[in-house]
DNA sequence: GCGACAG
DNA sequence: ATCTTGTCGC
């Protein structure tokens, strides 16, 4: 891998990202990813869910073969090839993207949900289960509480999200095609009572089951 | 130079 | 992320 390469690409495409939902953006159906390891081996999961019902509608699972290393900053260099294989197997479409990991809020702003985004041209958000970049002062206790995640500038990165009461917070940002307000209104939309948001939750499930009947 | 560092 | 036992709490 050329890191330096891809430093470059990030800085570039990172410019290309459109922080504003379109007017029509009234999403419904939400495509949540999730993609666990095992020897040299990455098990991917999407499940489509469906937020005025709160129900899955649809779900798949694949595996693939990995090369490429987990470097902090890179993850989406790790994760796309995997990801790209499911969906361009699988006949779905959905509103937006929900991703394992950070959107805007990246050292280059290009975290795993905008470069997805990016790739789609569709709606994406990064929910990460811990921080990459960035500075703010803990959400309160309760579910729904968070605060502003910015930069060393002052700029809005994103926020950290209470999910779920008196447990670890997520973090959120926009990935590509949304706002910042209307990345913590989706997030309230597919909350559910885990630490992390339902589909998420579920998609990780599914990546670690998938795994377990792995004969590889 | 040192520490931090999504999954 | 993964490895890995018990343990605390609803």
């Amino acid at each position: 891998m050329d890191w330096r390469k891809c430093r470059s690409f990030q800085e570039a495409k990172a410019r290309e990202l459109i922080l504003k939902e379109a007017p029509s953006f009234h999403p419904r159906f939400f495509l949540a990813l999730d993609v666990s390891y095992a020897r040299g081996y990455a098990f991917t999961a999407a499940l489509l869910y469906d937020a005025l019902t709160g129900k899955e509608v649809e779900k798949k699972d694949a595996v693939s073969r990995v090369n490429i290393p987990y470097v902090p900053t890179y993850l989406s260099f790790r994760e796309i090839p995997p990801i790209l294989r499911l969906l361009s197997s699988w006949d779905v479409s959905w509103d937006c993207l929900l991703c394992d990991g950070q959107g805007v809020m990246h050292p280059r702003r290009f975290g795993l949900a905008s470069h997805l985004g990016w790739l789609l041209k569709k709606p994406s958000v990064g929910i990460a289960k811990s921080a990459l970049c960035g500075s703010f002062s803990p959400p309160g206790p309760e579910k729904g509480d968070h605060s502003p995640v910015t930069d060393k500038e002052g700029s809005l990165l994103g926020y950290v999200w209470r999910n779920r009461a008196c447990t670890k917070p997520v973090f959120v940002s926009p990935g590509n095609l949304i706002s910042f307000e209307k990345s913590l209104d989706v997030v309230r939309m597919v909350s559910g009572r885990y630490r992390v948001p339902l589909p998420l939750h579920r998609a990780d499930k599914m990546t670690k089951e998938s795994r377990k009947g792995a004969q590889v």
